[in-house]
DNA sequence: CTCTGTCATACCCGGCAGGTATCACCCGGG
DNA sequence: CCCGGGTGATACCTGCCGGGTATGACAGAG
């Protein structure tokens, strides 16, 4: 054993007290720091010196009695607990900055007690249309019906934008969208279809089969962008219906999508159902805790579509 | 109209400016003086003098550019935007509490990225004995089984308790606790009795309706704290099985519970089957976002039971 | 051996969190 | 009608700490 026997902080008398209350400042370097892996670079995305970051992040590992990083010489990486504050940290910031939108919200349509009266959707851009225009309408003619201001997204940013206070209410579809946290209704399902080229061999066929879309010599399935990476394989890197839309009609790439998707299909496109692709689901969800009444109105309008 | 046209600060050029970015020491300071509606009370409460507190929520009015507190001379109340504040800044506290507690943890049984070992499961003390014995003796069969510490608590803690970090997973029973924010797996599902004094007359009957058990003369059922406060009606208000078991003994009230409680009836007590109550669903719930080893096999023992 | 890239240390400064003293105000009681 | 109690707001001061700059320690590449 060598001579630094297990924390050599000597005056750690009071290590481990009470509850320390970690302050979102502390939270907010840690995840750039954890993140970035690299105190440099962490600290020119927080706007602020390296040194004072170094420190900081010293002494929340000192308050928390635990070590977050282990600083092996050339690069730094995280331990066990350091991972955990990674995702638990992530969730209480997210929190946080929910809180500040939704309270500013709240208030910049003051009324004295009513709580809000504007409720932003947040949605796959294009996707769900039909569903989305009859809860509109429907929602529309209520009595006490709030504005609704429609927030399109990327592919997975709803839950995202749930968490940290953008969104109220989002419109998901499984499995593509998680819905882990949320409360939520079920409103629709169905079926899948395989979007072709029009002139493929394929397209001719009455019904196809997941394993068949999946090997199609010369057509490669499409990836879509999972949580901000994607998956490894041979087909391209899509990140709108625009771009998969024109990739699948000059014959480069396959697609299975749900059927409602043929509403915005081209020419040059051809559909064939698939007999064992598991449903899509659309569901309305919402922060487990929200006591919106105007969103309480909302999904109550959504179920009875 | 007086002087004060609208908002005052006239300073405020760049009010809602960007992400003002809430501070958990201003939320705390918010939370205390929201609950105790009294500056001087949430000071003292907060361990601190009364015109910082006054002055740090100025601030935080001001930042979010938003009224949060009516000061009404004597006393002070919630605007709409305040309530949003409350509850949303209830759930961003909690969850930056777990962040640390369940760090702290993982770093204390410290190694070096296996997360942690050591899995806190919160129940209502004396709930699904039966149940919780066969999965603790099954867990520990498990090859690489954590340790289980198991956290009795009150009767609707257990929600809280997972929320703010003091425990990873728990048994909850539909519809006494509400999953809303959790994931979970059903267990189990039992129907529920009518637990009347032995020598009551409707103890000799074969079954039992709500309405019948609801409406008996001189037996007013029981009234458990649900979040905290006890909802209004004759009915004494319990806090344990035992005060409970013990006013039942004693003819002073009835209570509906899952049939699993014939378990710990005294003989002084008779339980008829009620054909009408919805049945209680015993299931494992764990923070939506957790991604420890050790709960995934947890849970997946339970399911196998 | 030197140079480079990295994180830690040393030191200083300004802002702000917190304390004390006091004010402004309303309200109830004599 | 005036006065005292109780409330939150204001004024002012002070010490701490968050942040900056300069520099050190150390490992690896060449």
């Amino acid at each position: 054993m060598d001579t630094t026997d297990a924390t050599d902080t000597t005056d750690a008398t009071d290590a481990t007290d009470a509850t320390a209350t970690l302050e979102t400042r502390e939270l907010r370097y840690f995840l750039a720091v954890a993140e970035e892996l690299h105190f440099g670079r962490a600290a020119e995305r927080l706007g602020m010196a390296q040194p004072p970051l170094s420190r900081a992040i010293q002494q929340l590992e000192r308050r928390l009695g635990v070590c977050l990083l282990s600083r092996n010489r050339r690069g730094v990486s995280l331990t066990g607990a350091g991972e955990v504050l990674l995702h638990e940290g992530r969730a209480a910031l997210d929190a946080t900055a929910a809180a500040a939108r939704r309270t500013r919200r709240a208030g910049a349509t003051g009324r004295p007690s009513g709580h809000r009266d504007r409720l932003v959707l947040a949605l796959k851009a294009g996707a769900s249309h039909e569903l989305l225009h009859r809860l509109l309408d429907a929602y529309a003619a209520e009595p006490d019906a709030a504005e609704i201001e429609v927030l399109p997204c990327g592919m997975c940013e709803q839950e995202e934008m749930l968490r940290d206070g953008r969104a109220d209410v989002a419109l998901m579809h499984t499995p593509y969208n998680s819905l882990a946290g949320f409360d939520s209704e079920e409103l629709m399902s169905e079926g899948r279809i395989a979007v072709l080229p029009a002139g493929h061999p394929l397209a001719k066929r009455r019904t196809l089969s997941l394993a068949e879309v999946g090997d199609i010599p010369g057509l490669p399935p499409a990836r879509w962008p999972s949580h901000g990476t994607y998956a490894p394989g041979p087909g391209p890197e899509i990140r709108d219906q625009t771009q998969l839309a024109q990739l699948i009609a000059l014959g480069r790439t396959v697609a299975v999508l749900p059927v409602s998707a043929r509403a915005w299909l081209w020419a040059e496109h051809a559909a064939v159902p698939l007999t064992d692709a598991p449903p899509v689901v659309t569901h309305i969800a919402w922060p487990a805790h929200s006591r919106s009444l105007a969103l309480a109105g909302l999904v109550r309008t959504a179920t009875r579509l």
